[in-house]
RNA sequence: GUGGGCGUAGCUCAACUGGUUAGAGCACCGGACUGUGGCUCCGGGGGUUGGGGGUUCGACUCCCCUCGCCCACCCCA
């Protein structure tokens, strides 16, 4: 037997049963995101390595250990995306577009790609929603925003599984004091912590306070918070957008372990979690990046915005409830050349109308033919046999009254029908 | 990268302590007045039991290796 040739691990094949619901979730954001003011923006899924690792962080694990990496024909590192904000500002930078557009607010859709073993709810490659906002800093865009992300779990109807947590992680400023001031305490613990969190400790200590251990919960339970060590400035911001966010009736809850693990974000995180999915939590996340863009050598322009996991939310969708693909509404049951001469023509005009609808070109028997239209749900099957193609007519079969009729073959009467079932 | 679990028809699963041509349901195809669906009945196709090696008279069942999938850690959407 030849071998048999499967998709690359981790790469998932998303079947037509079920990309009714990317279709859904992509139409519902897109239409959401625009009334925000949000347009679309594509950029490639291949980038230079160096992109991300001065956009992401070059010791982040992302950056680190999870990239797909190639070396182009001249020798030039390139990665297949991560993640898609460092693509964003790049295209931002480049295209100069905070001199060409009043308003600088983006979405994105696509694929990205890490290399991590796959468990429930994370591949290799996956998809995310990214939204993007330039330009401006203030408490009432990133409270906008995360009511616009909220708006959208409402419209999917899975806000009911959804808990929005949200932190503030400081700025350049508060940041470093606060770091110092956690380390020290840590390190006066080290001997309690876990092996992975003595690892932790060295190269991001703020996640430590997340561990899942029980021994360092407890620690991170008393260890200083950053929101006692917020600068004025920091903490006013934070304050503000609490309140902008209870005056929209957005839910939220503090989270002080928030952490990102992407190095350019700065002040406001958030995430959108789940208890439905397993050990993968996170169906969005997002925050504040002020020093992205400059640290990609653009222009010192602010940014906020979010990603949504695709394959995340679609899984919520399908445990709250079913949707199904358009079934067509007229199946054409031919029998014989000549029945084929009539049906074809007619087909392609009711399509020409918008009207979706199938015929049979095997030749097989009425029976089998009606098994068929069956399946497909259609609600009139349209027979063409001999006798219809002498008389000039069609027999028209009612799936759901179970009545047949005649009727004259010609489109007009066919789109009466379809007129009718609307 | 590290752990654990699992691999039998398209899908969900069977097959006593190793023992005859590996079964069932669903799905698929066809038939039951040679032009009519969903129900029922009947029939049919489809598996080198993930792959390789070993033990044995005999392996889906035992041993080794390998590949793959799943879950968790790590990390994250």
């Amino acid at each position: 037997m030849v071998k048999m040739i499967k998709a690359v691990r981790g790469f998932k094949d998303v079947l037509p049963e079920d990309t009714v619901y990317w279709r859904y979730l992509e139409e519902e954001a897109r239409t959401l995101f625009e009334s925000f003011g949000f347009r679309e923006i594509r950029i490639p899924v291949l980038e230079k390595l160096e992109l991300f690792q001065r956009g992401i962080g070059s010791t982040t694990d992302i950056v680190e250990k999870e990239m797909y990496v190639f070396e182009d024909r001249n020798g030039e590192l390139l990665a297949l995306r991560p993640e898609a904000t460092a693509g964003v500002a790049r295209a931002f930078i480049e295209n100069s577009l905070h001199m060409k557009d009043p308003v600088n607010k983006y979405y994105f859709f696509g694929p990205m790609f890490r290399h991590e073993r796959p468990q429930a709810g994370r591949l290799r490659q996956f998809h995310q929603l990214n939204v993007e906002a330039y330009g401006v800093k203030s408490p009432s865009l990133d409270a906008e925003i995360m009511a616009m992300l909220h708006m959208l779990t409402q419209k999917l109807k899975i806000d009911d599984a959804l808990h929005l947590e949200i932190n503030h992680i400081g700025c350049p400023q508060c940041r470093p004091i606060y770091r110092d001031i956690l380390i020290n305490f840590l390190n006066n613990q080290k001997e309690k912590l876990c092996k992975d969190c003595k690892r932790r400790l060295e190269k991001n200590p703020l996640r430590v306070l997340d561990c899942k251990k029980e021994g360092c919960k407890n620690i991170a339970s008393q260890a200083p918070q950053i929101i006692d060590y917020l600068c004025d400035q920091c903490k006013d911001y934070f304050d503000k957008t609490l309140d902008y966010l209870a005056v929209s009736e957005v839910p939220f809850v503090i989270n002080p372990m928030i952490v990102r693990g992407l190095d350019y974000y700065t002040g406001v995180v958030f995430e959108l979690t789940t208890d439905e999915l397993g050990a993968q939590n996170a169906v969005a996340a997002g925050g504040r990046y002020d020093n992205l863009m400059k640290e990609l050598g653009g222009p010192d322009i602010p940014g906020v915005g979010f990603a949504i996991g695709v394959e995340r939310t679609v899984a919520l969708m399908k445990k709250r409830y079913t949707l199904e693909e358009e079934t067509p509404l007229f199946f054409f049951a031919v029998m014989g050349e000549e029945a084929k001469r009539v049906a074809l023509p007619l087909a392609l005009k009711l399509r020409q109308e918008g009207v979706k609808c199938e015929m049979e070109h095997s030749d097989k028997s009425l029976k089998s033919q009606m098994r068929k239209a069956n399946k497909l749900k259609v609600r009139f099957t349209v027979i063409v046999g001999e006798d219809e193609v002498r008389k000039g007519v069609l027999t028209v079969r009612d799936m759901e009254e179970k009545k047949q009729f005649e009727i004259q073959a010609q489109i007009s009467e066919l789109l009466k029908l379809a007129e009718a079932a609307r």
